[in-house]
DNA sequence: TCCTGTGTTCCGCTATGCGGGACACCAATG
DNA sequence: CATTGGTGTCCCGCATAGCGGAACACAGGA
């Protein structure tokens, strides 16, 4: 279209203008207008123009009517508070799961959803850990897992049937949920009491429970768990539900307090 | 290029799908692909694929190597928390204000940088009010404002340098800094001494006194100030400096608590 | 009054960015 | 072990989206 042109550069200059003019905000000026970005990132007036209004028109950006000026608007700061709580649950979770290792000699996870599968992105290793765990970074069925009945559960009404609605219940073992109304008074039964179980639904005589973890506004971001073999698989980790739970408001507080 | 195309739609494709990718990572899931962004939004895979990369160089996403996801980067963090200030301002500000107004009948502003311009984004009239007081959204020169002063001490050295370098220090009043030695001496004493002051340097007359609002990073964001006809110029409204600093405290005190 | 700044709109050309399709890869399934 | 279905990545050719330049109205200052 215009300027660098360049060849494997794969990049979308009007993309790129419309990150930059974002950027722009950050650097200390609360309020810009079209000339002024145009002239500090190197574009004409009527590309800026053209970035800034489509920006406004997708909500990251709205016009101040006194000083006809722009400014981000508090979606663009949701999506910062995204992005922190996202970047602490690393470091949040760290101590309250060496912690939670000094209670019980199974193995930790920390999960968020990907869609309708369980993803695990945090781990801690227990004495006898098999392969059974899945690493950091693996994919897990949502309706097998403590982890997954908790992340789903904590979802938006219609948002939760429309997603059980369109899940493969397919079974992992013999105790597996494979109804979907079965599956769904599971789910509220979760929400209720606070944690959610597998109970060897995920592998023979493996369990889990799990607790949701919150960022400051009380949405639920992601899960923490314990799994481990059981002696019983109908009593599972019952005995586990209060240091998990404890475990899970340990990180959700590391994620609201001033870094 | 695709679908829609529509009549006087104003509106850039990619920068809307842009916008409509970083607004999927609020909704919820702090990871997301590439294929599931696609499908979500209804773009094609490599369309998704684009964009994503652009904003990936633009610094807005990066890769997660573990899961293989991309997640907003800490600079969207920074971002919202710049939106986060930008919109707290005016709530923080008013009870301070009123509470300053018991002290002094001036005339009170906020006030950001624009430029090399001071922005007024706030404002109390005091009863004695003339129509020299600038009203909300109109501009005025940085160096005969005491808020100007402010803003501009705040300036990291070589920024500061570099805008006063291109200022144009036309006077308002005899009394106003027409030399950049001079202007550059008197912002080193208004960032030491924390507040800045405009005796008779705008208006003949008239005074002003200032003090910095800092963000809960400490970055100075905006100024309040005060301005009022004063019987000596050359004394100004030195008394005001204590409660000045202090709405300017609690301002900043507001922009940083939980909500 | 002129001037200089702003934001906005129009227009025509071409390089840009689109979709479709093909590829390698991986994990789970049979 | 082959198949399947998912992923991310790459390529290519077409047409259209998006670019810059210019001209506009408006506002404030000199």
């Amino acid at each position: 279209m215009s300027t660098t042109a360049a060849r494997g550069a794969e990049t979308l200059t009007s993309v790129a203008s419309a990150a930059r003019i974002l950027r722009e905000f950050g650097k200390g000026n609360a309020q810009l207008g079209v000339s002024q970005l145009a002239r500090r990132i190197g574009l004409s007036k009527s590309t800026a123009h053209r970035v800034v209004w489509t920006l406004v028109a997708e909500g990251l950006l709205e016009k101040v009517p006194e000083t006809g000026l722009f400014r981000l608007t508090t979606t663009m700061s949701s999506l910062g508070a995204s992005a922190e709580t996202a970047h602490r649950l690393h470091e949040s979770a760290t101590i309250p799961l060496d912690q939670l290792r000094a209670v019980t000699d199974g193995t930790l996870h920390v999960a968020i959803l990907d869609g309708v599968d369980v993803l695990y992105i945090e781990r801690r290793e227990g004495p006898g850990a098999i392969s059974v765990f899945r690493a950091v970074g693996s994919r897990n069925l949502a309706h097998v897992t403590s982890t997954g009945k908790v992340l789903l559960a904590a979802l938006p009404p219609e948002q939760q049937r429309r997603t059980v609605e369109h899940m493969r219940l397919t079974p992992k073992t013999p105790r597996s949920i494979t109804s979907r109304s079965a599956f769904l008074a599971e789910l509220a039964t979760v929400r209720r009491q606070g944690y959610g179980e597998n109970r060897g639904e995920s592998e023979p005589g493996m369990a889990s429970i799990a607790a949701p973890i919150r960022d400051p506004l009380g949405r639920v971001v992601a899960a923490v768990s314990v799994a481990a073999r059981v002696p019983d698989v109908t009593v599972g980790l019952r005995h586990l539900a209060r240091p998990v739970v404890e475990t899970a408001l340990r990180i959700s507080a590391g994620l609201g307090g001033q870094r």
